[in-house]
RNA sequence: GAGGGCGUAGCUCAGUUGGCAGAGCAGCGGACUUUUAAUCCGCGGGUCCAGGGUUCGAGUCCCUGCGCCCUCACCA
């Protein structure tokens, strides 16, 4: 069907004919937006010349504007088009395009526009009889053809894989897309501010890593032809910016992307944006009370945008966004519970008592899953089943992710502390219970957002760790689980005490401009391609 | 990976019991210098996701494939 686009070509053919115009634009000098023209009207002036306007000395002092936008609507009447113009700041504006008033060829142009071309027009602000803020457009051009027609300018563009493919349509034609990306970018200009404030150095550190390391996820691999060695893009940051602690810089950041080649979902998307700090002398605590800095300082920004009032006006109170059904309260301080607490508390008996862990496992079919891992690579499972194959810790925390997590109010920003040590490998054990960890994972919306570690900087007990984790259960874990010798090397050099945390940013956006899906606070997630 | 849903005009969507492929907007031609999703008159526009099957006849029923969405599982 390219009876619309032959349409198109046929005006685009028209325009071009006219006086010799670039229907595709040129630089323009002056342009203001449709919201700061639109808020240039005077009705003093407005009035005046209307006053004066068939006297023989008409007065004219309205304000001008030159401004360039995509035409949503067109009117046209014999001596008269409308349109209606939009733009990235939040404000359509409509324009008058008349035959008499009009200079130059921009009638004709005007004419041969279509929705959804780009166009320049010039002209004095007036209202209309209904009182719509209008451009009297005295100048008219071309500012770029779109030879593709646009979606309804009622309903948008609805179709959901359209919206992601084509996200250059999915901006200008919803604006509610629009205003998403721009708080998204907004937001984590305003953390970049935030940590900068507190004398953070942004860094950035390798995404080309030989060995993926600093969390346990597949990474995606590829090979570099000139040292003819295999790569691997990164899962996370963690080991390189500890690295730069080593090296003496006392408080690092970075803002950056992870990959990580696993499962695609309402929550994960290939690739996703982390800020990962460490601040060293610093521990665990310093480090929740900075995502809770961040968290209330970001929410605060958007509940002033969607008001459109001073970010310093916004009290601590006002600090409740809706997510879906529920209403997230990021004013008031974060909940904490103990991992151990939570687990006997929503499953009713220890974390300690094994042999009910292990039945509740059985009964949720953990068990079950483990055993086909095992079996899956051969391994005898025996007459005394999986216990003593796989580690309490593990089965602990699966029966913990799987009932005690649930339980958690999603509404209610919460840290869970105090995690087994047994599944917290970069994490210094509490000096007072060995088998727990200094690590507080932050849950929000039925979302993991955020872990902060008193981060490990013992080598011997590091390398110790590795070596526990390689013994893992399953060979397929085995080959992304990683023994980074550089980095205990590093350690070794010595690494102060420090805190660390890592901040979903894309999770975090989510949550602040209630969007269900990754997909709608990321320009362009990954698709399947066409 | 399992289950469910969807795929029809450029866009948004109807399509009844299996019986000539529909609407609104958009487009084309005409009228109109204060319109507001402008209005009025007229006209054109389809690989019904793809392939196969059942049937006199399939957008509709069946099978296979592709894509997207949802739920669950996986992802410590």
């Amino acid at each position: 069907m390219h009876e619309q686009e032959a349409a198109r070509l046929a005006n685009l053919n028209k325009a071009r004919a006219i006086g010799g115009v670039n229907p595709y634009g040129t630089r323009t000098e002056g342009l203001v937006t449709l919201a700061e023209a639109k808020g240039r009207y005077d009705e003093e002036a407005d009035a005046e010349h209307q006053a004066t306007a068939k006297s023989e000395s008409p007065v004219d002092d309205r304000p001008r504007a030159k401004v360039a936008g995509r035409v949503m609507l067109k009117r046209t009447g014999g001596k008269l088009i409308w349109m209606n113009l939009r733009d990235a700041s939040g404000e359509d504006l409509q324009i008058a395009v008349s035959k008499r008033d009009c200079t130059g060829d921009g009638f004709p142009l005007a004419q041969a526009t279509d929705l959804g071309d780009i166009v320049v027009a010039h002209g004095p602000l007036m209202k209309t009889r209904t009182g719509e803020v209008t451009i009297w457009v005295d100048a008219f051009e071309p500012g770029a053809k779109s030879l593709t027609p646009p979606p309804t300018k009622h309903a948008g563009l609805q179709d959901v894989e359209l919206r992601y493919r084509q996200r250059y349509v999915d901006l200008w034609a919803n604006p509610e897309t629009m205003r998403v990306f721009q708080l998204r970018s907004a937001i984590v200009s305003n953390i970049r501010r935030l940590m900068d404030a507190r004398g953070y150095q942004e860094v950035e550190t390798p995404m080309l890593q030989a060995q993926a390391g600093g969390a346990a996820a597949r990474p995606f691999k590829t090979h570099l032809n000139a040292l003819d060695v295999d790569v691997s893009l990164r899962i996370a940051p963690e080991l390189y910016l500890k690295r730069l602690l080593v090296g003496g810089m006392p408080k690092v950041y970075e803002v950056n992307r992870n990959f990580r080649n696993e499962g695609v979902d309402k929550q994960h998307n290939p690739e996703f944006t982390m800020i990962e700090a460490y601040e060293a002398f610093g521990d665990m605590g310093t480090m929740m009370e900075l995502t809770e800095h961040l968290c209330r300082e970001s929410a605060r920004l958007v509940v002033a945008w969607s008001r459109g009032v001073d970010i310093l006006s916004v009290s601590d109170v006002d600090l409740v966004l809706p997510f879906g059904e529920l209403m997230i309260d990021f004013g008031s301080p974060f909940a904490r519970v103990g991992y151990g607490e939570l687990f006997e508390r929503s499953l009713g008996f220890a974390m300690s008592d094994l042999d009910k862990v292990w039945a509740k496992a059985d009964e949720l079919g953990i068990v079950g899953k483990y055993a086909g891992h095992l079996a899956a690579e051969g391994r005898e499972i025996g007459a005394g089943g999986l216990r003593g194959k796989v580690d309490d810790a593990i089965i602990v925390n699966e029966v913990f992710e799987e009932v005690a997590e649930a339980s958690l109010d999603p509404s209610r920003p919460t840290y869970i502390t105090d995690y087994p040590s047994a599944i917290s490998p970069l994490t210094r054990p509490k000096p007072e219970d060995l088998t727990l960890a200094d690590r507080a994972d932050l849950f929000l919306g039925g979302m993991e957002l955020a872990p902060h570690y008193t981060e490990l900087n013992d080598p011997e007990v590091q390398a110790e760790k590795f070596r526990a984790q390689l013994a893992g259960v399953d060979a397929e874990e085995m080959t992304f689980r990683t023994f980074d010798k550089d980095f205990i090397r590093a350690l070794k050099v010595g690494m102060p005490p420090a805190g660390g945390m890592g901040l979903g940013i894309d999770r975090l956006v989510m949550l602040l401009t209630n969007q269900r899906s990754i997909r709608d606070v990321l320009l362009f997630p990954f698709m399947r391609p066409e």
